[in-house]
DNA sequence: GCCATAAATTGGTATAGACAATAAATGAGA
DNA sequence: TCTCATTTATTGTCTATACCAATTTATGGC
């Protein structure tokens, strides 16, 4: 394991340590001063170690105090947190409404036509090397595109992303899609004929329906599977839905 | 633009640099000794800099011969996409309100009562070790985290990164929101009252409020720099945001 | 012009010290 | 005995200097 740089080697020992249980996370390493010892090298080389550990997020360095252990497995992998279905289908009902509420009175021929296309590919009616989701994907990415900000485009995406990361998440998706595609097709043709319309209320109205249809399937689904631990999360996240629904 | 760390302040010193086109992906950066004279700080600081710049895929550093700027663009996905700041107000005009929204039926009165003890080391009548700004970004993630959903609190979080991590960006909120304190005072105390009464429609309101005021002042900031390149960007943002607006 | 060698440049590491923020120990007063 | 302010010790931060190793550049003989 001969590293080039020495707090290359210093970081490896260190997080040997930590792996190891002798340094939980929470707790407090030595200091520099005791670690340079224990490693035989400088102050210098552990504090560049420490550093590079605090960039990755595995320590966290205190003035005066210490540097502590940070538990790495939190959300380190993919930057994106571990989320259940019902948490990202609320979540994509709110901000996807506010995305296609500003896209609407702003959105250009252009890009309806394009979202006509995928709706096209997801009916069946028009062939193309896409399949059904990555057509829907498609249809809401774009529509985050057409706000012309950054920011949005990158929550949007970033949802996707949970979405398709989670393997779990991805059956139950398509279990409630699939059983359902007419009711799919028919939300997306009112999301776009408010965008048609340059409608920002009906906009944002039609995709919260949307996604309102898929977190009751969600309910639905989960309610079916009957099991005791899910039913109690269902209860809550039902009754939290129905407010957020009051919020229309 | 007071980080915690000298490195910090150096490293951005040197994406300053970089992103002037001063050192173009691919040229070679001065050396150690001579940007630490040019930076007035030690050999030390400039070194762990450019460690922290390798950690992060942006630079290449080869013994004995230099450090070298990598192509930003070709880096791993896995990061925040770079915004503006008009661009990042909107969204999180958008996505904050949803949250306070969200939050306002489900919010606990420990919440409540950590939110108060933020807004109470804002004005300064509370005293803290937490910096006004650390206070404001409390306020809004803990918010967030009154949902109860990790989605949004991961796109709270998001935005707030997106902030601190563009040195551009930084500079820019802190001038507008020291300018008028007041004004985020009452705005922060608008929303808490809002959330106390449970109300779904007021926070949002209430938070949209508060985003829109930071917009406008960002507005007039930009006019008044009088930059061509700014103005016509502005005035389209301006129009853009006139129109989100009304959707309110 | 070519190429081996010497010199200058550059990053890598070590040592020692001063400074500032924090935590721990101490002690005076209630 | 408890509380709180003060002192003391610990810890991270930064600087300055020096030396080493790897690389690049200059040099000089051929």
């Amino acid at each position: 394991m001969a590293e080039k740089r020495l707090y290359h080697t210093v970081a490896n020992q260190i997080l040997e340590l930590i792996d190891s249980g002798i340094f939980p996370p929470g707790s407090r390493l030595p200091g520099e001063r005791d670690l340079a010892v224990k490693f035989g090298v400088s102050r210098v080389a552990v504090r560049e170690a420490e550093i590079v550990l605090q960039a990755q997020g595995r320590l966290e360095i205190k003035v005066g105090s210490g540097a502590y252990v940070l538990d790495a497995s939190d959300l380190p992998v993919n930057g994106l947190p571990k989320v259940g279905p019902f948490e990202l289908t609320e979540a994509r009902a709110l901000f996807e409404g506010e995305s296609a509420a500003l896209a609407a009175p702003m959105i250009t021929d252009d890009i309806i036509a394009e979202l006509e296309n995928y709706i096209g590919i997801m009916s069946g009616k028009i062939p193309s090397k896409m399949s059904s989701v990555e057509a829907d994907e498609a249809f809401h990415l774009t529509i985050a595109r057409a706000t012309n900000n950054h920011a949005i485009m990158f929550v949007i995406n970033s949802m996707w992303k949970m979405r398709n990361e989670a393997a779990q998440l991805q059956k139950v998706y398509t279990d409630v899609c699939q059983q359902d595609a007419s009711h799919r097709e028919d939300e997306h043709e009112a999301i776009l004929i408010a965008l048609k319309n340059r409608d920002s209320a009906a906009a944002r109205s039609a995709m919260r329906t949307h996604f309102t249809r898929i977190l009751e399937a969600l309910l639905k689904d989960a309610e079916e599977e009957g099991l005791l631990e899910v039913k109690r999360k269902v209860s809550e996240n039902r009754s939290r839905f129905l407010l957020s629904k009051q919020m229309l």
